[in-house]
DNA sequence: TTGAAAGCGCTAACAA
DNA sequence: TTGTTAGCGCTTTCAA
């Protein structure tokens, strides 16, 4: 009540004239308590203004009621949105979650499976590159109900929330051979890391599929981001024949690359047809608008959520899930 | 070293034949230790995987190394940077980020400020359109450092982080004036919240400055957002005579107002010029390119961060801070 | 309907 | 150079 620390609970319990336990039973409702009794601690909590410690609680209980939410950065923005998918679902619950950036640094993707594990959190929900199947075993070992985002071979032992890229990318590219392109590039992130390729082979599904070669000099590799889609469109123009559509790996390297094609004056779609892939926020902010390859990160937060929650609020102790959300093709004004 | 829950320094202790306090301090370095014994512990940690449990070890010396960032919603563009600027000065001190979406309400915020406090991080950083002055008192008095960002009358009880958006506002109307436009709008968002009212201030200011009046049905009030802006102009666009500037709350909103524009074909910003604020990521994605007042969002957030640091790691112990960020104009396309 | 007491896993004062 | 022990603030078993 005064001293240097907050007030706790046996300053409660001696304020009521009650013992500890009374006072704990009566904030979580796990025994009954006298209903004058309840009353008199109750009002006695409002007015010293009690919260019993988390810190406290959770040794104690062994729960912190914490998610981990491990990520490449928080403001790359497809990121956000999959954030508050995942804070909306777990939020009814109380729990809280803790984001941390990896940069998509190998080092750094491990290191945070340690400190939070080290944390004592609930659970984690990762967006890694580089970590393996079984970097993931002392986590699983420690009890932490764990959902990784992205594609993977080994989905065997844990639970997984995918995007249908490939056939996404593949549909995309139907897409464009329907509306009569048939010199189709692709601007590509590096490969080599868990999952990317999915939206480079969805490429070459929808080329297989339409009769069309794949031409190595039409397929360029570049970074995730803006300034990787003006280097790669840049690329592209200098080949013969000049493409007249070109698929992105995500929707940042689409902008860069109308940023490009409007300095070069080279008409979108008319000249060239450009589709991106996630359908970020400023997807729809460009001009023209860009048709992009729909990613719901929103939904892929909010159903890592819902998978967590069903291992540590509703008790599920199945086996493991593995969710594939489907992509769908926003039809704007680049294709 | 087995059983349910994970391994404990008592088991590491019996394990290399010494005291828990002696692990303890092999850890901490904060008394020597034997080079022998120091090693012997350090390998058989590595080889057991051990890592102390942060729960216990907050419990135990009242300090979690944790921040709670409690702002309106992380999926809003302007704040994933202010929460990378944060998290990437506080990340070497080793404390963690709990992020909070309030989406501006303000039982929500009331909340957080509680949850948090009862979780017990050692600092706040918050954005609050709601919360007073003595909202924070039972934060202060539980010794949690605060850090409050935006404009606030009543600086002197915590450190505050702001940006010049009065002046910054100011500067744009100014500009705009300098530009020969004379008819200039100006489309709000909600008041009577939090320092929302000095964006309007500054462009009242830069009006005065250049000898023009304020017309009431120049200024347009809406929401925040994209939909708000296209609502705003919409409104704009009935007025006799026309505007042929306007000034916008901020990025979002400036955004929807040109989505406006281009679907009645006036031209930006031969026929309209049009500043936003802020200058969100989009803000140079769109085109034209948004003329925008900047402000520093990950600035702001590493601000925040070291005057935190300051108090948490280097105990920083002298006067409440008030830091003013400058913004400066960003001149694109749009005006 | 209530209480006493143990213990979650650490750190740090005190003792040797 | 190392160990013993108390205790951070709760929850929960056991006992009444």
């Amino acid at each position: 009540m005064v001293g240097p620390g907050r007030m706790n609970i046996a300053d409660v319990a001696r304020a009521a004239g009650v013992s500890q336990t009374t006072v704990s039973h009566t904030l979580s409702g796990k025994r009954p308590v006298a209903e004058a009794t309840r009353q008199r601690i109750l009002a006695l909590i409002e007015e010293l203004g009690f919260r019993p410690s988390e810190v406290a609680r959770s040794l104690r209980t062994q729960r912190t009621n914490t998610i981990a939410l491990i990520i490449p950065d928080i403001a790359n923005p497809f990121y956000p949105e999959l954030a508050r998918g995942l804070q909306d679902v777990v939020d009814p619950s109380q729990m809280q979650v803790f984001i941390c950036n990896t940069d998509g640094l190998a080092h750094s993707e491990a290191d945070f499976l340690d400190l939070m594990a080290a944390r004592g959190v609930d659970g984690m929900v990762t967006v890694s590159f580089h970590l393996k199947e079984s970097d993931f075993d002392s986590v699983t070992k420690a009890g932490i109900a764990l959902v990784r985002l992205g594609d993977y071979a080994d989905e065997g032992t844990s639970d997984t929330v995918a995007t249908a890229q490939q056939t996404g990318m593949a549909e995309a590219t139907g897409y464009l051979v329907g509306r009569g392109r048939r010199r189709i590039a692709f601007i590509d992130a590096p490969h080599g890391l868990n999952g990317l390729g999915q939206r480079f082979d969805g490429y070459c599904d929808g080329l297989r599929a339409a009769g069309l070669p794949l031409r190595t000099d039409y397929v360029v590799e570049t970074g995730y981001t803006r300034a990787g889609g003006r280097t790669g469109m840049a690329t592209l123009l200098q080949v013969e024949p000049r493409p007249d559509a070109v698929l992105c790996a995500n929707d940042l390297v689409a902008i860069g690359a109308l940023d490009v094609l409007r300095d070069a004056r080279i008409r979108v779609p008319e000249e060239m047809a450009v589709v991106g892939f996630d359908d970020i926020e400023a997807a729809s902010m460009v001009s023209p608008a860009l048709t992009t390859v729909r990613n719901r990160a929103y939904e892929m937060g909010r159903t890592a959520g819902q998978l967590l929650i069903s291992r540590l609020v509703d008790a599920y102790d199945g086996p493991k899930r593995h969710i594939v959300l489907p992509t769908d093709l926003v039809s704007r004004e680049s294709a």
